[in-house]
DNA sequence: AATGAAGCTTAATCTAGGTTATTTTTTTTC
DNA sequence: GAAAAAAAATAACCTAGATTAAGCTTCATT
């Protein structure tokens, strides 16, 4: 299990002694999950967030017709949960599913209450992540209130030029909000 | 200047002493603001975080077509700001406009960086109303991507009953992502 | 290497919601 | 409380993107 990756990110927004990091490590799980496995299923209860050391994952959730929307896409240096679940602890509405096989840092729900009071530092530090997710989907929002689907996925392109040709691209329409035909057809004519 | 309000909103999520109460109480401005007048305008850059105690704002953005379309609604007990402004300290894209006579206390962003540092328990309270305000984004978002118009203005009457009868039926559109040409035609469908 | 199964493309057709324009109603303002 | 301005309603027409359905391509599994 390699945490140099989860340190390095937290060290950009707090400074935690040696100690510190020690605990911390202590209180996460490592898991690998192989691609097209499901880490979180719709129904069940969210109980961790974690951070993605290795590969990528998708959260998603199916509509009444059938049809999947992709909320996030979670590559390596990132956190992913189904935070609705997670924070009431009820059942939530998000699959969350390997796009490749993958290794993860998890940190329960539980261990995520003991760290806050054990380290204080570290309601900073996710105070911080929530408040730039925050702003990443208040972006996206207008975006999908004011740009035309090419537009949208024009801008996908460039906002994440390292996904873009890893996804199929089914999912990549599914997170700009479009069907896969009509990317299709957008892509011919770009 | 009426502060009750927010110490209640506060005690729901954690516990101050008097002395805390008081430190905090002193760190806020008032203010006062007339409908239709900018708290914020776009360009600028975002200085504080705002709690309405009396009236209703409106974070919204022009798009480059000259469209408004709504963030966010704030009525009492909300708090209001260009989060991407407030955090990066840049020229922001919304307007935060009072949408009746309005009262505000305002907690500017150096006050908010000394309360973290006095009484570091504010950290705790201001991840989980950014958690909770992601969430929200959230369920906005994936409602954007899955239901029709007619489900989303629905659910904008059932989920904000206290609004929509106090809002032009312009605002709820450019809210819920229509024209106002459209949900009136919806409205006489219903 | 063969056999699926899933993803991608293309194209014809359809529709939810947009656009434009006019009229009516409500709200502001002097 | 009259005039002007803003909001809302109505209706004809338009289009971005959805739907459906067929063929094609890639890729995983035996």
């Amino acid at each position: 299990m390699d945490e140099a990756l989860i340190l390095k990110s937290i060290s950009s927004y707090i400074a935690l002694t040696g100690d510190e990091k020690d605990y911390f490590i202590k209180l996460l799980d490592f898991k690998k999950i192989k691609a097209k496995k499901l880490l979180l299923k719709e129904g069940e209860v969210c109980k961790h967030s974690s951070f993605v050391i290795k590969g990528c994952l998708r959260g998603y959730a199916v509509d009444k017709n059938g049809f999947e929307h992709v909320m996030t896409f979670a590559p390596k240096g990132w956190w992913i949960a189904d935070m609705q679940s997670l924070l009431s602890q009820k059942p939530g509405t998000l699959n969350l599913e390997a796009l490749q096989d993958s290794e993860l840092l998890m940190l329960s729900r539980k261990n995520q209450e003991l760290l806050y009071n054990s380290i204080p530092k570290f309601e900073r530090f996710f105070r911080v992540i929530a408040e730039n997710s925050l702003v990443s989907y208040q972006n996206r929002l207008m975006d999908n209130l004011s740009l035309t689907a090419r537009e949208r996925y024009l801008k996908f392109c460039t906002t994440y030029p390292g996904l873009i040709d890893k996804l199929p691209q089914k999912q990549v329409a599914a997170y700009i909000g479009v069907t896969p035909e009509f990317l299709s057809k957008m892509k011919k004519a770009i």
